[in-house]
DNA sequence: TTGTATGCGTTATCAT
DNA sequence: ATGATAACGCATACAA
């Protein structure tokens, strides 16, 4: 026969029909067991679970998907993984999804710009009926793919005014400008910035940079890190910057495990911290909280983020609506490197 | 019409034929185009991305997993991404599907029993053309459902003798017991242990205890820390039995996080490390080789560990074969705390 | 509450 | 090198 000649693929393919026979129902009524349960009586759904267990059948929402036309899955796509910064709203986001019946497509971009978009267009050919993306700056063909795809979209991380559709983020100018501030309130006049090269830590640098000038103060030294960047990037950094440092200077750092090595570092060369070197990180990763000395950080609640726009995206499938733009609170966290 | 009248999904729905009537050739040149170009003539090929572009059409992988009958979708199964353990391994293993060509479905089991069983059904349910799964202990029905679906497994972190079909991990009762030869070897008698209750965890308490016990060694203190643990976890436990640890203890703990939070801690109480305390972390996580002082750990490469993951499933789903079992080396990287 | 008819958008297969 | 045809396995829409 041709169709007993087709290739075999895997899973024994037991089908809806199967089971439909072996219960002596319709197709549908195994459906609707499955998908909507409410609507079957007791009886005949528990004949058609017995048929179900007893044939060991395993839908496919390959076919479901194609038919209903909505795939339950949601495509994430960070940059990476490798950080708490992104892990952390990933974690969340996926449990959320997860709980409420939905898979993750996992896409990693990385940090060289255009993969991104090469990545989301591999994503939407599998019809996801959402997406997580980080940040809002896209190219313009992805931001035109994206509305004519007329998916849901969050985007994470940033605090865009003009969303390609719901934002759950923060300003990270807005940010460095308020670490500049909590430094100029404690008679700091001179500064240190390390931070990676991404767009966002770009964003909090310029905001530091910025209001640090326009209150007279002085950058002494600046160094731009790979992103993501670590605890060994921090130490690195603050080695080479070390001459610079007294007497005394406030350095803002693009994470909290940079931080942490800036302050191992300074340690190291018998800098004190925080009377010679006050330190803020950001992230307010579990390592600035609980190393000694515990490092002060811009708290930004990552697992919130995740949570967020895991409810923003589910209730836009559920076909209600969305804040456009949810702000999350992200405030400094003093500690005893300042 | 009826099918006008079809709720309207979302992506302006061009397809294949669309693409092919602009092109003025057949649905399934256009595939070809898209999936074999080899077999396509240049000239026809031109003119069918040229009608691709002018429609902007996005092909459509459900519908081409269903007739194809691969999903290219491999599904991830960890326990968690909040920690660098299974952070690392997925970031290497997805970066290299990506490479590849296929999409990574991210399941979070967490550290409930039951919820991977769970989680591997409904992944399966997608079809993915492949799966990685954390340590090989599984339910009877899981290991049933998975040879029946036929699909190449992975099964990383762990060593069973009898891998669900394919193995990338190592031996954990084997690294407790050389960590243990490693202090005794060093003159220690008197040994503790903080580690999480997870099933790999306890196989390194395990092996580290018994070789301990056979060797004359004294267990002085012990701590079951949640899954996953983290710093605090360490500091917390290492204050809990920091009257057990004079004269002299050496400890293992259960991860590097852990191992931080202890030495944190015990130089809080003036502890000397490692004169009084010898610490031995887990995972050789980048806290471990950059903190001051750096720690001895044990070493994994998860990073590799995905990376050959990746290779073995890729080399299986084009056809060949790979390794049943493969054992990646571990071995301890003696730093200051020991 | 249950069943019937039909289409979802693509690719395998065979034919030319 | 290209085309015609027939599935792929399910859910929507409607009827009973």
């Amino acid at each position: 026969m041709h169709v007993a000649a087709r290739r075999r693929g895997p899973f024994a393919s037991v089908k809806i029909t199967d089971v439909a026979t072996e219960a002596g129902v319709a197709p549908m009524t195994v459906s609707r067991v499955l998908n909507t349960p409410e609507r079957v009586s007791e009886t005949t759904a528990a004949r058609v679970r017995e048929a179900i267990e007893k044939l060991g059948y395993v839908p496919n929402m390959i076919a479901g998907g194609l038919s209903s036309r909505r795939s339950r899955m949601i495509a994430a796509i960070v940059p990476t993984i490798a950080s708490p910064m992104f892990s952390e709203p990933v974690q969340s986001f996926t449990d959320a999804m997860h709980r409420a019946g939905y898979h993750v497509l996992l896409g990693l971009s990385g940090y060289t710009p255009g993969t991104e978009d090469g990545l989301i267009r591999a994503v939407l050919t599998r019809r996801p009926d959402g997406l997580l993306l980080t940040g809002a700056a896209h190219s313009p063909e992805v931001k035109r793919l994206l509305r004519d795809a007329g998916v849901p979209v969050v985007e994470i991380w940033d605090a865009s005014d003009t969303p390609t559709d719901m934002l759950v983020g923060f300003d990270h100018a807005e940010i460095g400008a308020k670490v500049a501030d909590f430094f100029l309130a404690r008679g700091h006049r001179r500064f240190a910035v390390l931070t990676a090269g991404d767009p966002r830590a770009r964003l909090r640098r310029r905001g530091f940079i910025d209001r640090i000038e326009a209150r007279g103060g002085v950058l002494v030294a600046e160094r731009i890190l790979p992103a993501p960047s670590g605890i060994r990037d921090g130490r690195t950094a603050l080695q080479a910057i070390a001459d610079q440092i007294p007497p005394r200077t406030a350095l803002f750092c693009g994470s909290d495990l940079v931080a942490f090595g800036a302050v191992t570092q300074a340690r190291a060369l018998g800098i004190a911290v925080p009377e010679t070197l006050a330190v803020c990180g950001f992230g307010d990763f579990e390592l600035a909280q609980a190393s000694e000395p515990p490092i002060t950080s811009v708290g930004v609640d990552g697992t919130a983020m995740g949570r967020q726009a895991a409810e923003n995206l589910l209730a836009r499938l559920a076909g209600g609506s969305a804040p456009r733009r949810i702000l999350i609170p992200a405030g400094i966290r003093e500690r005893a490197t300042t």
